[in-house]
DNA sequence: CCATATTCTTGACCTTAGTCAACGCTTTAT
DNA sequence: ATAAAGCGTTGACTAAGGTCAAGAATATGG
C-alpha cells in the first residue's frame, strides 16, 4: 500500500525529499469513512486535517434554520480543514464525504513539529492556504458581481477546462446549486435557459457545450453588464 | 527607526524573536504612497508582498465595466499580496491608498529564502493566512445566508467590540457599502431604517448604539429566519 | 468665501432569484 | 410489485435590493 504515490501528485506533497515524506507518512493515519457519516462539526476542537486519497468530501455551512451552504468539494489529492488547527484551533465548519472515501488523517501535534524544522512542508502549506484565499476572494467576487447564469457559465467553461465539448456534472444538481451560491429550483430554470438559448444541451449529468464563445462571454459579464 | 514596534502588533509577525524580526527587516524596504497612487495591478508579475504601516491601503477587483468592488480595506499593522507571491505569482487584484500611507515592501525572492530556514516564520505566517481564510469563509456565509441589515449589524457590533456604545466609521460610507456586499443607495436606506427603530442613531460618521440587544440578535438573524 | 466636486440621501421603478407547493421520475427497500 | 424517499422540474408569488435620476449635504481648493 503505497500512498506515497498518490500524495505525490498532490499539491501539498508536491516537490518533498523522500524523507519528508516518510517522516509525514510517519504521523499520518489512514481512515475510510462511508457516505453521510460526519467527520466534524462546525466549532469542533480541530485535532488534525485531512488529505482525501479516494472519494469526495464536502465541506459546509449550516444556517441556524438547517439550511446548507457547501464551501467546498474535496477531490482526490485535496486536503481540508488544514487551516482549522492554526486559525483559532476549531473547525470551521462541518465536513462529511458524498460516497465512500479514503483518506489521510494528520494529527495537529505531530504535523506541527514536522513544520517546524521543515522548509519545504511550510512553503508548500503556505502555497496552498494561498490558492484557497484567491479561490474564496473570487468567489466572493462572484457573488456580489455576477448573477446566476454567469456562475453557472464560469462552472461550465472550468469544468471544460476551455476545450472539452461534453462534460460530465461530478455532483448532483442540487449540490452544485449550493456550491453555486443558489438553490435547485433556480439552478434548474438556468439550466433551462442556457438550453432554450442553445449555449448548452443537458440530459442528466451530462452537459453538452454548443457554444464555447457566447458561454465565454456569460461568464465574463457582469450584473447589468 | 523602529518599525519592529508595529510589526510586533501586526499578527502576521507576531511572536517571532527578536533576531527573526531583524532578518525580516533586513530584507524589507519602507514606501511612502500617497493617496490614489496605484500600488498594482489585476494580473501584474508580484514581486512582493506589503505589510501598512501608517494609513490604510483598499484591494479591489474592477467589472469589465469598470465598477469597483473592494475586497479588503488594510489598516496599519495588516498585509496585502502576500498570497500573490506563491499562488500563480500574478497580483490578484488591484491595491491603492486611500491616503497617504507609509508601506513596507518585502520583496518575494529574499522572503522565501527567509522561509525555507527559518520555521518558527513559517509557521507565523500559516497562522496569520488561516485567519485569513476563516474570515474569507465568514463573509461568503455571510453573503449567502444573511440580508444586508444583518449584515450591517454584524459589522457595527465588530466595531464596538461589544461595549462601546459610540463608534466611528473608519472608512466612508460608500466604501463601506462595497465592503458590505451591497450598494450606498442600500447602505443609507438600512442606516436610517435602523435608526427609525431606535437600535442606532447616526450623524455623519458617527454611529451611536442605542440597543446592542436587538442588533445582537439581528446581526444573528438569517434570511427569513 | 464662493465655486466646484464629491459624497450622501431619497424617491420611483424593476429585475433577480428565493419561497411555497405540486408533481413526475428514479432509486432503494420491504 | 409497491411503498417510500430523494432528486429534479415547473408554476405562481413575493420581496430584497439594485438601477436611475435628482436633489441635499459636505468637503476641497482657488
Amino acid at each position: 500500500m503505497n500512498y506515497s504515490q498518490i500524495l505525490k501528485t498532490c499539491p501539498f506533497f508536491a516537490g518533498l525529499a523522500d524523507d519528508d515524506m516518510e517522516a509525514l507518512m510517519g504521523i499520518a493515519r489512514v481512515r475510510e469513512s462511508s457516505r453521510g457519516e460526519l467527520l466534524f462539526s462546525d466549532g469542533e476542537k480541530a485535532v488534525g486535517f485531512f488529505v482525501v486519497l479516494d472519494g469526495k468530501v464536502k465541506v459546509y455551512k449550516l444556517s441556524p434554520e438547517g439550511k446548507e451552504r457547501i464551501l467546498h468539494i474535496i477531490h482526490p489529492g485535496g486536503t481540508f480543514a488544514e487551516a482549522a488547527i492554526f486559525a483559532d484551533g476549531l473547525y470551521p465548519a462541518y465536513a462529511e464525504p458524498l460516497q465512500s472515501s479514503k483518506l489521510l488523517f494528520l494529527p495537529k501535534e505531530g504535523f506541527l513539529n514536522l513544520l517546524m524544522d521543515n522548509g519545504r512542508i511550510s512553503i508548500n502549506m503556505i502555497a496552498g492556504l494561498s490558492k484557497f484565499l484567491r479561490q474564496f476572494a473570487n468567489q466572493i467576487e462572484d457573488l456580489t458581481f455576477k448573477d446566476v447564469p454567469s456562475r453557472l457559465a464560469r462552472y461550465l467553461m472550468a469544468l471544460s477546462e476551455g476545450v472539452k465539448a461534453s462534460v460530465e456534472l461530478p455532483i448532483s444538481k442540487s449540490q452544485l446549486a449550493s456550491n453555486l451560491g443558489t438553490v435547485s429550483e433556480t439552478l434548474s430554470r438556468t439550466l433551462r435557459k442556457l438550453s432554450e438559448d442553445d449555449l448548452i444541451s443537458v440530459s442528466g449529468k451530462k452537459v453538452e457545450i454548443l457554444d464555447f464563445e457566447r458561454l465565454e462571454e456569460l461568464a465574463e459579464k457582469c450584473k447589468e453588464g
